[in-house]
This record gives structure tokens, sequence and C-alpha cells, in this order.
DNA sequence: CGTCGTCTGGGACAGTTGTCCCACTTCGGC
DNA sequence: GCCGAAGTGGGACAACTGTCCCAGACGACG
């Protein structure tokens, strides 16, 4: 084991504790098998980081700080219409989940064990405030590409669209019905489209 | 301890395990976090049932086999319309997540649970079957009320409503954003209306 | 070149967990 | 009334957990 400053060592922890999570959910993501899958020493865990929950709490914040629908941004380059575009995006991220569904799993655990724990209690509604700021952004991006008036305001569209998202991964990862998600994909973009008065096109 | 059957001790346990889940986490139902819950002894937990895990699979299934949202029905009648039933219906379940959010908080942890767990991977499946149904009786109750005619398939329409439903509470557990969750239920209740063609009321 | 703070890693600790065993008591059918 | 089956409950076990300690090694700065 090369030598590792301590700030760097928590960083690798933090990936390494989420690549677990993924992998095997949060209640195997122990002190032991965190620095397994690190390759790092036990000792270096308490060396590095407080406690297991402080760990917790930099994984939440690893997971926040990604960019996260960015990569679903150049999508809209291909739509027509805000109905085109809400379907493309959000077929975009299901096939994100599909690729990875320890991921969103991933985060689901994290989020209700953080509601649970005194400690990390404050991070969901960050976490959550992330999300819907994301969502923001990708409805900007969808505006200024299309120009449509909204009906809504578009903070309230955003958590409209995050509870969308949310409700659709969770139902995919029980049931595992690639139909059915497309199927509710299109009634989400229809329903998204009817907030927007579209501008006439050539 | 009276003599009760173990068919007897075996249900109570699901539903002692059930309360400590809601109350304190699917982290902390542990075998004698439960059965210290039930009034029993930890030996009578194995007499009961074969692990800890099977007691888990019948959490699930009692939870499956709850009425759920019968209680929203009764919402739907002062509705005269499809998106002031919708509204009625969310914002009653809403509140009923509210009244119990461990509860709630409890269906999500034992979801995830089940998706990592070997022997009961197949139980979520099952669960957003029910839930499913369960949504569909709700918009038949409505359709039955209001006569509208819907643009899309009503099994279609009861997934995106359960998606819905879902992304709303977790969203509102995160954050606790009570007026925030209103606006989501309003956009969410014109959204469904959308899919309805109401017949003209006198 | 020495020394001091930083980092390493092996080992150990106490607490908790799921599960099991065995001696005991109670009940229903003969 | 008796006896086998069903139910009870105290105690124990091995495995695993998060956390901590301590002796040693390294590297930068004087």
């Amino acid at each position: 084991m090369s030598r590792i400053p301590a700030t760097e060592r928590r960083a690798a922890l933090a990936h390494a504790a989420l690549a677990v999570i993924s992998r095997d959910g949060l209640a195997a993501a122990t002190t032991r098998a965190i620095v397994a899958e690190a390759g790092m020493p036990l000792a270096s865990f308490h060396y590095a980081v407080a406690s297991r929950d402080e760990l917790l709490r930099d994984v939440v914040e690893l997971v926040v700080a990604e960019e996260g629908v960015a990569a679903l941004a150049p999508l809209l380059a291909k739509a027509g219409s805000i109905r085109e575009a809400a379907k493309l995006a959000l077929s975009g991220y299901l096939e994100f989940v599909r690729r990875d569904p320890g991921h969103e799993q991933a985060m689901f655990e994290l989020t209700q064990y953080a509601l649970r724990t005194p400690g990390l209690s404050d991070l969901p509604a960050e976490q959550y405030a992330r999300y819907h700021a994301l969502a923001t952004e990708l409805l900007d991006a969808a505006t200024a590409q299309l120009h449509p008036d909204w009906s809504v305001p578009m903070p309230d569209l955003a958590r409209l669209l995050v509870s969308f998202t949310d409700g659709l991964t969770l139902a995919w990862l029980a049931d595992r019905d690639d139909a059915a998600a497309a199927r509710s994909i299109d009634l989400a973009a229809v329903a998204i489209a009817g907030f927007a008065r579209e501008k006439v096109r050539a």
C-alpha cells in the first residue's frame, strides 16, 4: 500500500463504498467490505474517516455532486416537440437505469437509510433539492431549444418530473417490465407536453 | 405466555415485525426486537418461522394483502370532475402518508431489501402488481361515477398513477415540503384529467 | 542527517446478530 | 388417566460487526 494522504483515501473509500452498495446493497457495505473493495487495510478506514455513517454521508454527497442528467441533454437535440423531447429524455434515463440497476437501487437505499439515521437525516432534502435543480436545468434546455410557453411554474414541473422518474424507476426495478415502462413514458411525455403551449414550427 | 398455535404466532410476528420496521427501520428489525414487540420469548421465533427472511416474506405479503387505497374511494363521491377526483384521492393519499410516514418508508425499505435478497427477489413484482391492481380499481370507481371516455388504456394509466404516488411520497419523505407536494398533486391531477374526455354535466 | 508528524497495518475488543439445542410444560385423543 | 405431539423458554453458540490501539515505517522539513 503506497502512501496516500487521508483526504484522498477518504474519497477513494467513498467511491469504493458506492461500488459495494451498487453491487451488493447497503446492508453488505460493511467497513471490511468497503476497504476490501478499495484495497486498503481495515485500519485505514477509521484513520481516513471518523465513522461508517460519516463515510455514507460522503457517499451521498458524492452522488449528489455527480453530473447526473447532463448526459440526457444531447438527446433533446433530436426532438421537434416537447412531447418528443420528454419521451427521449425519459427513455434515455430508463436506459441508464437498465444498464446499471444497482446504482439506482443504491440511491434509494441510501435515501431511506439516511432518513432513519439521526446524523444523516438532513441529507435526503439536499439530495432531492439537487434532483429538482437538475430537472429544472433539463427543462430549461428544452425550453431554450423549442421555446414553448409553459402554463405552470418551472420548479413545479421539475418536481413532477422527478417524482415520475422515481416512480418509473421503482416500478421497473420491481417488475422489470420494459414494455409497461415504455408505455408509462409515452403517457408521461403527453402529460408534460400538455403543460406547454408550443409555437408553430416551419 | 399462553399457548398459541404456531400459525397464529407466525401472523403475530409478521404484524410485530411491520410495527418495528415502521417505527425503527428495517435494519432495526432484528429477531430480538421483533419478539420483544410481540411479547414472545426469542425461541418462539424459530419455532414459528424458519428464518428471518421467511418472516419478512410474510410481512410483504401481509402488506400486499391489506386494503390500501380502499379508504380513498369515498373521497371520489364529492368530486364533480376527473381533475377534482384525482386531486382529492392524491391529497387523501398524501394525508395518509403524513399521518404515518414510517409505514410508507417501511414499504420502500422492504421492496429494496427483497430485491437484494435471493429468496425474496420475486416479491417486489407481486407487490407492484397489487399496487397497479389497486390503482385500476380506484380509476374504475371514478369512471363509474363520472363516465368519462379515456384516451389511453386503463392499466397504463394505473401504472402512471402508481409511479406518481411513489415519486410524490419519496420526495415528500425527503424534504417534507407540504406546499410543494400540494402543487405536484395539482399538476398531476390536471395531467390525469387530460387523458379523460368528460361528458358535459347538467 | 535527524526528527517529528503523517501514514500504515496487524491485531484485538466488546457488542450484536441469526440460529439452534434441550429440558420443560401443556393439551387433545385414546 | 396417559401419552405422544405441540408449544414454551432459557441459555448458548459461532459469526460478524464497528471501532480502537499500538508498534512500526515513511517522507518532508529543519
